[in-house]
DNA sequence: AGACTGACATACC
DNA sequence: CGGTATGCCAGTC
């Protein structure tokens, strides 16, 4: 599962490597993620890689929320785009927050 | 080599 | 509850 890739990094080949390993439906925080690759702090790196994306659709970035449950942002389309496409996976959303049991 | 940026997180006011 | 401030990490200019 090497990403034959372009100018990728180690560091992004595991952030879309533990994206990847995201099932469907599910959802995860960049700092989940980032802590699931072995950098607990490195949240923002994660972003950042994620906002590259050179596998767009080959990573499900839509999957990546912030850790309150907010939406946060997403390079193809833009936030709606990753809204729609989280709602296809069952998953409700109320504005830009994920519409999980809270306040 | 150095500085700025960015799809974050946490704490404080 | 909301906005502001600081910290962290990796990438790109």
């Amino acid at each position: 599962m090497s990403i034959v890739n372009p100018p990728v990094t180690k560091f992004e080949e595991k952030v879309y490597a533990a994206l990847k390993r995201v099932p469907r439906g599910a959802l995860v925080t960049y700092g989940e993620l980032a802590r699931r690759i072995g950098h607990p702090r490195a949240a923002r790196a994660v972003g950042n890689a994620l906002n590259k994306n050179p596998f767009a659709p080959d990573v499900p970035c839509h999957r990546v929320i912030h850790a309150d449950g907010t939406i946060g942002g997403y390079g193809f389309g833009g936030v709606e785009t990753k809204k729609t496409l989280l709602q296809r996976e069952g998953i409700r959303f109320d504005g830009d927050r994920v519409a999980l049991n809270k306040s």
